[in-house]
DNA sequence: CTATTCTCTTAATCTAGATTATTCTTTTTT
DNA sequence: AAAAAAGAATAATCTAGATTAAGAGAATAG
């Protein structure tokens, strides 16, 4: 259906702005997409589960996240439109994921399972390039990341957040962003009304 | 000279353990790998400075890590015999970096500038398979480490140390244990000690 | 081999952020 | 549109871990 391939174009785009993609590659990778329709709440992916397959948000939004022996969540990725998303370790092993995904808001995803990644990587060099580069961005952000926690106290981090993800702040429920810096709600609730009372 | 293939012989072997490698492209890998010796304490990347080249440890022991606006240091990485390290963000950006890089121990490494490692990655693909999963590797620890900082308490997080880097503990001063755990040394003494008590 | 500079420990005090609990508001479901 | 569920704000109390300080042992340099 010609309504699909619409949609994989938004990633043929992104590829060529890391590497070069010839119709003829398009044509192969667009050959092992599937077309998901994630609605709101509902799960991509259970922990314990195996990540069979990565997926690009086409629309909506993901989340994955991971709970800890005392019931709490904590927020390792949000995925918008145009960015990947699976639990990496579960995908690369295909050993049971310790992470769960679920669609924040009504999404559209494409699925590439692992194995049609690893023979699309012997057929398009290029695609393997492309994940490559994505790849080591996503390590950089996690390193950043990593860091910030360390360095900078929960305030600093929710300033950077606001910064960073602009979007965000405004779709996502607060409860989610305090779970992705690492704090609580109510304390993440104080934050902001200390830094509000300041304007 | 043969002295310096001997060394070299390390990293083909890592890289055999993920993917092919002829002889001719271990000659071409070769012929761009420069060799430095790094004495205990001295640099081999300061913050500001480009990270032109990532080193693949051949002996001794390095670190990078991240100094706060309160002169407070906190280590990404330790990079023992094997591993590779550098500021991954200057070095795929050639942007000025943001990491401290230097040696723990007197170390030996091969260093790879990135503009030879993006043309070894045309002339010797598998060699781009090969960082493409090393560094797959890298993310899925990043994210488990950003995971175990929110989730985890100092103790556990010390306990979790000792397990996946056994080695470390005994060579390692506990200072900077306890900047690579998020956590204070005085806290790391207080935590190793009640760890002792129970046993 | 001695002085100086690091490292580690212990202990008292302090604080960022957690926990618990209550109320109010917004969303979702029916 | 009502009922139920989830989200957000506020405040009191609590605690894991930070800070400060001081002394004892190692390591390193001169």
């Amino acid at each position: 259906m010609e309504e699909m391939k619409e949609k994989a174009e938004k990633l043929f785009e992104g590829i060529k702005r890391h590497t070069e993609l010839s119709p003829a590659d398009e044509e192969k990778i667009f050959s092992r997409l599937t077309r998901k329709v994630i609605k709101r709440k509902q799960f991509y992916l259970h922990e314990g589960q195996i990540a069979k397959s990565a997926a690009f948000v086409v629309s909506g939004c993901l989340r994955s996240y991971s709970i800890d022996e005392n019931g709490f969540e904590h927020i390792l990725q949000f995925a918008p439109a145009n960015w990947w998303i699976t639990d990496m370790y579960s995908f690369i092993s295909q050993k049971e994921s310790y992470l769960n995904i679920n669609a924040i808001e009504d999404s559209e995803v494409l699925l590439l399972t692992r194995v049609d990644q690893l023979d699309l990587f012997d057929e398009v060099p290029t695609l393997e390039r492309y994940f490559r580069i994505i790849t080591e961005n996503s390590l950089v952000n996690s390193h950043r990341r990593l860091l910030d926690n360390m360095s900078l106290t929960a305030k600093e981090r929710y300033g950077k957040f606001c910064q960073v993800y602009p979007t965000l702040i405004n779709t996502l429920p607060q409860k989610q962003i305090a779970q992705f810096l690492g704090i609580t709600p109510e304390f993440l609730s104080k934050v902001r009304n200390e830094s509000l009372r300041k304007k």
